[in-house]
DNA sequence: GCGGTAATACTACCACGGTAGTTCCGATCG
DNA sequence: CGATCGGAACTACCGTGGTAGTATTACCGC
């Protein structure tokens, strides 16, 4: 598997990405309302997905005279790049500072103690 | 404890935290200097250092004429805030759905997993 | 064909991270 | 005293995320 690109999406960007992975293909006027009504002007949306396309992170077909919208990267690409790129950032790519970090320093219920205890045992398993 | 605020921090900025978190007081030209030398203008980290005060993350005292910077948060208190930002912005707010994801999607040796089964212990036990 | 409507395209704007040039001040040295 | 040098200050510039207004185009109903 090539390197592959490091994304760093902002707030908006990713809020639109995640309208397209579970409703695409998407026009501008499905993503405006699914992102809120009319928080944001319908242009504002347009420009954003425009942007984004150039980026490529998305891509779009016509029907008619309307776009259609869908995603040109995988939710888990970007998240493990995002994710990736904060345990770089911040631990020099440690993991388990990363984790370490996150149980000192968060509130984590029983529940979530033993669904990771369980994680890890089934990561010892397979390969 | 009251709210505190959040830090989004660049590359470059972060890179100078880290300086003065373990070389404070610095001055302009040491900062410089440990950022790699002749990589950056004197004058750009003169200016993000600057503008890194404006935004509270760092003060200066005057030595003669030479400025003296030194961090006005915490490490700790930068980490965090960084990490919850992604925890909240990619898995809102699950944990365990960020622990999954990154034991999912990174290289973990069996050293690393055998130190997170032992904080996960440990975490059972204290509070 | 004509006017309205719904869609995109274009353009502009602000804030901010990052980069750097130019200026200005004070001290020191010949 | 006057030139030079080191340091900070000011200003400008570029790219990009985010916001939105205006222009243009293509269809539809009459």
């Amino acid at each position: 598997m090539a390197r592959q690109a490091t994304y760093r999406l902002g707030d908006l960007q990713l809020r639109i990405m995640r309208v397209l992975w579970d409703s695409a293909p998407a026009s501008v006027a499905d993503v405006q309302r699914q992102l809120g009504g009319d928080k944001l002007a319908y242009t504002t949306v347009a420009t954003m997905l425009r942007k984004m396309e150039d980026r490529g992170l998305l891509r779009h077909c016509e029907q008619g005279r309307r776009f259609l919208y869908e995603p040109a990267v995988s939710a888990e690409d970007v998240t493990r790049s995002m994710a990736d790129d904060l345990v770089d950032r911040l631990f020099e790519g440690s993991l388990s500072a990363t984790v370490t970090h996150l149980l000192e320093n968060r509130e984590v219920s029983c529940q979530e103690l033993a669904r990771l205890e369980r994680l890890i045992q089934q990561r010892k398993q397979g390969p």
